[in-house]
RNA sequence: GCGCCUGUAGCUCAGUGGAUAGAGCAUCGGCCUCCGAAGCCGAGGGUCGGAGGUUCAAAUCCUCUCAGGCGCACCA
C-alpha cells in the first residue's frame, strides 16, 4: 500500500505546495471501511493554513480529482478519505505478489551492509532453558528479516563459557563429581553441581573464594583445571547442537567469551593509555560517574578478567573482522545496565561505531510468580517443553488425517511451531509468564493456527486441480473480504520494514495472525456454489484462487522468518 | 538510596498523539449432507492504577503519586 500512499501525497503535494515526504508520513488507514481505504487527518495542515481542520478537508476534497489509483476523495469532518480503485489495486498487488513469489516483500536496502548478531548465547554447563529460546528465537527472526533486506548477517554465539562461574563448576566437580554420571548424562550433572555449590555457599562462604581461586588457576592455564573446562565446554557443545538442529537455527560463528583470551590484554592497554582505568577498592574500573552510571569492573582484584573486558575485546574485534553497519546484542533485560556501561566506555575509547550497537533486549521468562533463575534451580528444560508440545501435536495429528505423508515430521513441525511461536508473540520487552496450557494450546493466536491456515489454502488449492492462473480479472474480486485481504497483503512490506527498524520480530507474528484471521472469516462466511472459492463461476473461482494463493505466499515467507515451518498438509 | 521497566476486559497481551480502545483464553449462545471445525459468527465484560498538566485532540507526552518487578563492585 506503500506506493498508493506515496501517490496520495503526491496530489496533496501539489494541491497545497506541503512537502510530499511530510505528507507521507501522515497518511494512515481509516478504522473503518466506509471511510475509505487511506485518510489524511488535516490538524498540521489546519495550522499552516491557519483555518480549521474540517474546512481544509473540505477545501482539498473540492480540488482532488480522480487519478489512476484514486476513484473519489471525500471529506469527513477533519480528515481527508481517499478512497482507491478496488480492481486497479486487486490487480497491481496479486500481481506482485505472484511475481515476488517467496520474494515478495524482499528488499535490497540492506546490500553491501553488515549486521552482526549476538544472540542465543547459552552458558555451557547449564542447561539450555525458556530463557535461552528467547534469545535464541528472536535473534535468529531479526537474522532472517535483515537477511529479507539484503544485508549481510553475522550471527554470533556468543557462548558463556569463561569467568568466576567455570571455577564453582570445577570446584563443585573435584568435591562431589561423578566421572560416570558425567560421561552419560553430562548437562544434567553438570547442572545439579552448580546448584548445589550454590547452596553450599550459603553455609560456608569459603566456597566462594576457593572457587575464585579455581578460575584464577583455569586462567593462568592450569592443566588440571584447563582439562576439566575443556571436557564440559565440549560435552556442552554438544547437547546445544541438537537443540539448534532442531530449532534450525545456525549461527556464521560460534565464538565464545574464552575465544578473547589473548585479546583482553590489548583491551587492558587500550584503556590504559586513555587514561581510563582507576584502582577502586582493589579492583580496576572504569569511572564512568559524570555520565551518571555505575562503574564498570575490567579487573578483579586478583587480575583475573570479567565479562566486560571480554565484552570489549568482542566489541572491538567484531569491528575489526566485520566491519559491521550495525551490531545487536540480543541479551535479557537485566543486563541493560552492563551494555550502557559498555557502549559508553567503547565511545571512551574513541570507537565511533559504538552508536551503532543496540542492545535488543528482552523481558524476563517468569515461572509462576518468580523469574527463572538457573542459580536458584527453578527453571524449566527446553526439551521437556519440545517433547511434551511434539507429543501433542502428535496426538491430535493422529486423529484427523490418517492419510498425513510424514505424521512425526509433521508433529515435529507443528509442536516446535507452537513453541517458537510463543516466544514471538509477544513484544520482546513483555515478561512473559511460562505457562503450560498456553504453550500446548494449538488454537487462538498460536504458531499452529497460523501453520493450520497455511495448510487449508494449500488444501483449496489443491483442490481447485488447475493451474492458478495468471490472467485472473480483479473486477471480480469485489467482496468486501477480498478487498481487506488484498489491502492486508499489501502491507507487507512496510510490516518488515517496521520489524528490522524496532528489531521487533513481533510486528510480523502480530500482522500474520491478523492475515489468517481475515482468510478464515472470508472462507467461512462464503458457502453458495457461486460464493465459495472454488466457485461454480469459473472466472470467479480463477480469480480466488490467485488471491488465496497469494496469502499463501505471504504465509509461507512470514512463517519462515519467524522460524516455523510451513507443512502442506497437518 | 540511585537508575530503569511495568500497570489497558476475570486471565494473557495488542494499541505509544488523532475518527466508537482491540485480540486470544475463559464464560454463554449459534455454525460441519457444503473448498480442512487446530476454524467461523454472536453476546456479556474496560472511569486504559490514581491526580494534576500540555494540546484542537492523551491509554499514548510532562509532573507528582500509589502498586509491582529488575539492576546497581569483583556472576554473566
Amino acid at each position: 500500500m506503500r506506493q498508493y500512499k506515496f501517490h496520495i501525497a503526491e496530489m496533496v503535494s501539489a494541491a497545497t505546495g506541503v512537502d510530499r515526504l511530510q505528507l507521507t508520513g501522515l497518511i494512515e488507514s481509516p478504522p473503518s471501511e466506509e471511510m475509505g481505504d487511506l485518510a489524511l487527518p488535516c490538524f498540521h495542515l489546519a495550522r499552516v493554513y491557519k483555518k480549521s481542520p474540517a474546512a481544509i478537508a473540505a477545501e482539498l476534497a473540492g480540488k482532488m480529482t480522480a487519478t489512476e489509483f484514486v476513484e473519489r476523495v471525500q471529506a469527513n469532518g477533519p480528515y481527508l478519505n481517499f478512497f482507491l480503485r478496488r480492481e486497479k489495486i486487486a490487480a497491481e498487488i496479486i500481481r506482485e505478489v505472484r511475481a515476488g513469489g517467496d520474494n515478495y516483500g524482499k528488499s535490497d536496502i540492506g546490500l553491501g551492509k553488515t549486521v552482526v548478531i549476538d544472540y542465543s548465547s547459552p552458558n555451557i554447563a547449564k542447561p539450555f532453558g525458556i530463557g535461552h529460546l528467547r534469545s535464541t528465537v528472536i535473534g535468529a527472526a531479526l537474522k532472517r528479516i535483515f537477511l529479507f533486506q539484503g544485508y549481510n548477517v553475522v550471527g554470533i554465539n556468543h557462548l558463556g563459557d569463561w569467568g568466576t562461574q567455570f571455577g564453582k563448576v570445577i570446584l563443585a566437580y573435584k568435591l562431589w563429581g561423578d566421572d560416570g554420571i558425567l560421561q552419560e548424562n553430562p548437562i544434567e550433572h553438570l547442572y545439579d553441581l552448580y546448584v548445589r555449590i550454590h547452596q553450599e555457599e550459603e553455609k560456608d562462604p569459603s566456597l566462594t573464594h576457593k572457587a575464585r581461586e579455581e578460575f584464577r588457576k583455569l586462567e593462568g592455564a592450569d592443566s588440571e583445571n584447563f582439562a576439566l573446562w575443556k571436557r564440559f565446554s565440549d560435552l556442552s557443545k554438544r547437547e546445544f547442537d541438537k537443540i539448534y538442529a532442531m530449532l534450525r537455527v545456525q549461527f556464521e560463528a560460534t565464538a565464545g567469551e574464552s575465544f578473547y583470551n589473548d585479546k583482553n590484554a590489548r583491551v587492558e592497554k587500550l584503556l590504559h593509555d586513555k587514561g581510563l582505568l582507576r584502582e577502586s577498592r582493589e579492583a580496576t574500573i572504569v569511572d564512568l560517574e559524570k555520565f551518571g552510571l555505575q562503574p564498570m569492573l575490567v579487573k578483579r582484584s586478583d587480575d583475573a578478567t570479567l565479562y566486560a573486558t571480554r565484552d570489549l575485546a568482542a566489541a572491538i574485534y567484531r569491528n575489526e573482522t566485520y566491519k559491521f553497519h550495525k551490531m545487536l546484542y540480543v541479551v535479557g533485560v537485566a543486563q541493560s545496565l552492563h551494555f550502557q556501561q559498555l557502549f559508553k566506555v567503547l565511545e571512551l575509547l574513541g570507537c565511533s561505531w559504538a552508536k551503532d550497537c543496540h542492545h535488543v533486549s528482552f523481558g524476563w521468562v517468569k515461572l509462576g510468580d518468580e523469574m527463572m533463575s538457573t542459580r536458584k534451580g527453578n527453571i524449566v528444560f527446553l526439551e521437556d517443553v519440545i517433547s511434551k508440545a511434539v507429543k501433542l501435536a502428535r496426538e491430535i495429528i493422529g486423529k484427523g488425517r490418517p492419510d498425513l505423508p510424514d505424521p512425526e515430521g509433521t508433529a515435529r513441525a507443528v509442536g516446535i511451531g507452537a513453541v517458537v511461536f510463543t516466544d514471538l508473540a509477544f513484544r520482546r520487552e513483555t515478561d512473559i509468564s511460562f505457562d503450560w496450557d498456553r504453550m500446548l494450546d494449538f488454537g487462538g493466536n498460536s504458531g499452529p493456527y497460523l501453520q493450520y491456515t497455511h495448510a487449508r489454502i494449500c488444501s483449496v488449492v489443491r483442490k481447485y486441480a488447475r493451474a492458478v492462473s495468471e490472467k485472473f480479472d480483479s473486477s471480480l474480486l469485489i467482496l468486501p473480504e477480498e478487498y481487506a485481504i488484498i489491502k492486508k497483503l499489501g502491507n507487507f512490506h512496510e510490516i518488515i520494514d517496521k520489524a528490522a527498524e524496532e528489531f521487533e520480530p513481533f510486528h510480523i507474528s502480530s500482522y500474520l495472525l491478523e492475515l489468517c484471521g481475515l482468510f478464515n472469516a472470508y472462507y467461512q462466511r462464503y458457502k453458495s456454489p457461486d460464493d465459495r472459492i472454488i466457485s461454480a463461476d469459473a472466472g470467479k473461482a480463477e480469480s480466488r484462487i490467485a488471491l488465496i494463493d497469494s496469502i499463501r505466499y505471504v504465509l509461507h515467507s512470514g512463517l519462515t522468518i519467524l522460524g516455523l515451518t510451513a507443512p502442506e498438509i497437518m
